[in-house]
DNA sequence: CGTATCGGATACAGTTTCGTATCGAAATGG
DNA sequence: CCATTTCGATACGAAACTGTATCCGATACG
């Protein structure tokens, strides 16, 4: 087992054909999708994908988790600074939650596609809780300050995240289906405004 | 172009292969299920495929829309049923729909199936629209008399619906995703009030 | 019953995909 | 630059799947 050396060609495929892989799991899905087509995409032929991944599982995977992980990281960076400049209002945290939790096409029914995957698959399912528990607390930390400034506090943090988290995914679900409805945003907003305060109450000592 | 005879044989072998084609989109998914392993499911081989249905997409269509109408049709019925017996709060109501607004297993993959599926193929997502505003126009109904029976009413009927749907496809998510959460349906009840409170008012003119 | 029609099994040809094994080109590092 | 390692293209064999065409048992109807 020696060490091997590591060329930056190869990260330069590996890049390229986690990003093939993106553009034709969301169109042809993933069960439909071929070795053949996402090497094809990327300008490459099978021996560069089988020299850089086992399988096309893999790939999905390692292509959500590092797309998964970009978002959650810019995400969070947006937070730290927000928290730096905390809100006035409840309206305004709602506000900055959605632009956090924004919803791309492209990147949702990939997203679609891994849960369908990972539903039916027990090693996934973990992963995407994983992954949902670390939005939760996202959102969570975008209301915090916004809560907490207005003088109110969350009796119940985790059925609250867990409120959002449920407004988040169904909203977004109906962002996709419906045709052409930009009345959405609005939509979601007052549903986020109204869980934000149904999971609030007054603070006592204030 | 003579008119043929319809044997009973024949719905038989739909109905088998219909069901079969449930299991296997359950089990391996829709784009990696393959004609033979529906057929061999329900104990056919190709030829009895080819002989009723065109493509797996036919098939999978079909049985989808089976399945929800029957979903809907005996939500109807049930809902039909407890509009002769109102209900006299808020949480009562939120109760029977939860009854409604069931989350079983197999099926809810094959929805998840569907989603994908449907999102990059648009002229289903057209049908599943109409199926979401079906449900929602079902949940209302629910709602609506115990509603107004505690002396509220809804200013946005529309914006109440979307909700309400969001509401349920969003928790049915983390139903399915969370392991053994069973806590859930109580946090499903939960949301369900808080956002039956947030979009009524009490009535003014009581 | 007998016969015409129907339905599903079987056989077949063609395509797609897979995974591997091999080979030449490119990159590395001395 | 040269030697060596690494990377990806190509060739190959095997397997799975598709869709059709044909055939024979089953079924309906008079």
């Amino acid at each position: 087992m020696t060490t091997r050396r590591v060329t930056k060609r190869r990260g330069q495929t590996r890049r390229r054909l986690l990003d093939a892989a993106m553009e034709v799991f969301a169109e042809s899905g993933f069960g439909r999708a071929s070795v053949e087509e996402v090497c094809g995409r990327a300008g490459y032929t099978r021996g560069a994908f089988y020299s850089n991944f086992v399988s096309l599982d893999e790939l999905f995977l390692l292509m959500w988790q590092e797309r998964t992980d970009a978002f959650i990281e810019a995400a969070e960076a947006a937070v730290d600074a927000a928290e730096r400049d905390p809100v006035g209002s409840l309206e305004e945290g709602v506000e900055r939650l959605l632009d956090v939790a924004v919803v791309d096409d492209a990147w949702f029914r990939v997203q679609a596609e891994f849960t369908a995957h990972a539903l039916r698959t027990p090693g996934l399912r973990d992963v995407m809780a994983a992954r949902e528990r670390r939005i939760s607390e996202l959102l969570m930390r975008v209301l915090d300050r916004a809560v907490e400034h207005v003088g109110r506090r969350i009796p119940d943090r985790e059925a609250f995240a867990d409120a959002l988290v449920a407004v988040h995914e169904g909203t977004a679900i109906q962002c996709l289906v419906e045709p052409g409805s930009r009345v959405v945003r609005g939509r979601r907003r007052a549903l986020f405004l109204a869980v934000v305060h149904a999971y609030t109450e007054v603070h006592e000592g204030a």
